[in-house]
DNA sequence: CCTACCGATCGGTAGG
DNA sequence: CCTACCGATCGGTAGG
C-alpha cells in the first residue's frame, strides 16, 4: 500500500526536527556534556560532521530542544487555562497539561532536557528561556490566586508556587508508564493534596 | 601566633577529603562530565595525574561525593526524628534538617551533585545508591502515616511522598541565601501547605 | 550533506 | 605526589 510515503519525504526540511529530536532523547538520557555530535549523527543516520549543516554549534542545538520543550508545556498549560470553569476546574486542567507533557512518551525527553541540562547554555540563551519561564509561571501564580480568592487554598504566595513546581517536576523521577498510576490519577492527587476539602 | 598551622597539617590524610569536597562543588556547577580531572586537581593545587594517586577512577570520585550527600541527609533527618514529640513536631523537625542539609553553604554542593549527576554512577554504585535511598525515603514515609493516624494528613499513599520529595529537593533550583526567605520559614510554609489547619 | 581532517583536550598510567 | 606521556575522542571546518 503507501510503502513508499515514508522514503519520499526523505529530503524534506523536516531533517533538522529529526536531528532535534534526537538531540532530546540523547540529552535527556546522557546528559548534554556526555553526548557526542557524533552520537547524535548516528542517530538520524548522518556522518559525523553533518549536523553542523543545520546547527551552527552543539549550544544551539541544546537550545532548540530546550526552547521547544518551554513552548510545547507553555501552549498546553495556557490552553488549560484558558478553557474556563471555576478556579479549581483551571487548576485540575492545568496540572493535567502539565504532567501529560512532561511524562508523555513523545514530550519527554524535552522536558527533561528543559529540566536538567539548561544551565549548559550560554548567558545569552539562558536569559532568553528564563524569560520565557517566568512568562508560564506567571501562569500557575494567577491560578493559585483565583483558588485563594475562591477559598479553596489558604496561601497563594510564590514559595507556595514553587513548592507546586517542584511537586510537579520532580514526577520526572519517578513516574514510569508501567507504573500502575495514571497521569489522570496522580494528577488528582496532587490537587487533593494542595486544595481544601471540597464544600458539599 | 598560629600563623603555620595550616601548612603544618598540608600532609594529613585529609587530602582526600579536599579532593572530595572540591570535586562536590565543580560537579555541581558545571555537571559531572563536563567537569575534568584537570579542573579537580588545579582547585586542590595538585598536578593533573596526582587525584588518580587517592582514587582510581573519575565515576569513583561522584560515587564518594554522591554518598558522603546522601548519608550527611540521612544522618540529620534520622537525628531530628529520633528527637521525638507529635507527629507534626517530628515532621517539621525533619523538613528542617533536610532543608538545611540541602541549603546550607557547606553542604549544597553534594546535596546537588546527590540529585542531578547520580545517573552518571555505573549500575553497581547506582544500585547501592538506591538502597541508601530508599532507606531514607522510609523514614518520611513512616513519618507520614504517623501523620495520618493524628489526624493532621489526609492521604500518606506513596505519591504524596514523592509529591514532598519533589517540593522539598526543588528549592535547591530556587533558593538563594540572600533571597529574604530563611530555611526555617520554607521549612514552615511546607509544613502549613500539606498539614490540616491545627485543631485549636 | 559527505570526505577528510585539525587542534585541543581528556582520563588514565609508568616510573620515579 | 610529580613528570612526562599515550591513545582516544571531541567539536568543528574546508572543500567539494
Amino acid at each position: 500500500m503507501a510503502a513508499s510515503r515514508k522514503s519520499l519525504i526523505k529530503d524534506e526540511p523536516n531533517r533538522r526536527a529529526e536531528i532535534v529530536r534526537a538531540a532530546s532523547r540523547l540529552f535527556a538520557d546522557k546528559g548534554y556534556s556526555a553526548t557526542t555530535i557524533r552520537d547524535i549523527a548516528r542517530a538520524v543516520d548522518m556522518q559525523s560532521g553533518s549536523p553542523f549543516y543545520h546547527f551552527r554549534t552543539k549550544h544551539d542545538m541544546l537550545l532548540a530542544v530546550v526552547l521547544e520543550g518551554m513552548a510545547t508545556i507553555s501552549r498546553a498549560v495556557g490552553a488549560a487555562a484558558a478553557q474556563g470553569g471555576t478556579p479549581r476546574e483551571i487548576f485540575d486542567a492545568m496540572l493535567l497539561a502539565h504532567l501529560e507533557q512532561l511524562l508523555a512518551e513523545d514530550g519527554r525527553h524535552f522536558a527533561a532536557t528543559l529540566l536538567h541540562e539548561s544551565h549548559h547554555l550560554e548567558a545569552a540563551a539562558l536569559a532568553e528561556l528564563i524569560e520565557q519561564k517566568d512568562a508560564y509561571e506567571a501562569l500557575w501564580q494567577k491560578a493559585l490566586r483565583e483558588l485563594r480568592r475562591a477559598g479553596d487554598i489558604a496561601d497563594d504566595s510564590h514559595v507556595t508556587r514553587l513548592f507546586l513546581m517542584g511537586a510537579l517536576n520532580w514526577t520526572v523521577q519517578w513516574y514510569h508508564p508501567k507504573g500502575g498510576r495514571s497521569v489522570r490519577q496522580i494528577a488528582r492527587q496532587l490537587s487533593d493534596l494542595l486544595l481544601n476539602p471540597k464544600s458539599r
